[in-house]
DNA sequence: TTGCAGGGGTCAA
DNA sequence: TTGACCCCTGCA
């Protein structure tokens, strides 16, 4: 990969694996939304930054090389060879299939509290719609930012969600997820759910940290190892994963822990990388539906 | 227009 | 193991 540097944006030559389109539509981010020209627009890291692909070279817009080295590069997750996770599935026809379908996922490594939010805000809920409370969330409290004549805003960090209460939260409509999005708040501020040792922890332990919030079962504890946290063992099980998995590698009647033990031992470290292509080609192909 | 089913699950009994 | 759950959206 070579990095060209011009004014407040990079250009990244010969990057293998990476399409913006399936990245940032396959599900793992509520906070990417597609432009007229293809191209994407995105917050983190309390930066508003556009991404695309032209002529085989990624363009990011509204970066510096600084920034794109210390904090963007791993963010797209740009440091993981997935031409080696793609040759280690090589034998596996369904996973082969789905990665040929969504070429050029990667899984991102997001902010842990914003992505913690908003998986607790994905219980039982449609995609398009969490987006817009994700949105919502950040508008009321997050920090106004500014890119190409528009108005965004960051997610909002700990401090600014300090000391929220359900009732602040009812413009959000978020029904029930409001008192999770609360005791989530609460017990990071006070200690008790330490976030930031998620990184260092091991996957079993940083998920029962992660569990100790309402609202904050295995599969939303999964997604928040897997998307923020480069824990690529975790295999989150939604609907879509239960009834892919059921179809195409054990029967109808198959168990959630069923299917997670076939899911560690048949997929091994990067059960997660092979989850979300199975899940994107599931969704995108309506499959068992 | 109204009514109903279901949505990237989780909690509590 | 089973239903209830807040609220919105899509679809008869």
């Amino acid at each position: 990969m070579k990095i060209i540097e011009e004014k407040n944006c990079i250009i990244l030559q010969d990057v293998d694996h990476f399409s913006p389109e399936h990245t940032f539509l396959c599900g793992q981010c509520f906070r990417w939304d597609e432009e007229i020209d293809g191209s994407f627009t995105g917050v983190a890291f309390s930066k508003v930054v556009n991404i695309s692909l032209k002529d085989n070279a990624v363009v990011i817009k509204n970066i510096t090389l600084d920034e794109f080295k210390s904090q963007w590069k791993y963010y797209l997750d740009l440091d993981t060879d997935y031409g080696h996770i793609k040759y280690g599935f090589k034998d596996d026809q369904n996973v082969k299939k789905a990665m040929e379908f969504g070429w050029g996922i990667r899984i991102l490594n997001q902010e842990i509290f914003e992505c913690l939010i908003s998986f607790i805000i994905s219980t039982q809920n449609a995609i398009p719609r969490i987006k817009k409370i994700v949105s919502k969330l950040s508008e009321m409290y997050g920090t106004k930012l500014e890119y190409s004549g528009r108005e965004y805003y960051a997610f909002p960090n700990i401090e600014q969600l300090r000391g929220i209460t359900k009732e602040s939260l009812s413009e959000l409509k978020a029904g029930y997820r409001a008192d999770y999005i609360v005791d989530a708040v609460e017990k990071i501020t006070s200690g008790e759910v330490r976030i930031n040792d998620i990184l260092s922890l091991s996957y079993e332990d940083a998920k029962k940290e992660l569990m100790k919030i309402k609202g904050v079962g295995p599969k939303v504890a999964d997604c928040v190892l897997l998307f923020s946290a480069n824990k690529k063992e975790a295999f989150p099980i939604d609907v879509w994963v239960k009834r892919t998995m059921q179809t195409l590698y054990l029967s109808e009647t198959s168990s959630v822990k069923e299917i997670e033990e076939f899911a560690s031992s048949h997929f091994g470290q990067y059960a997660g990388v092979a989850q979300q292509y199975l899940f994107y080609y599931s969704r995108e192909n309506k499959l068992g539906k």
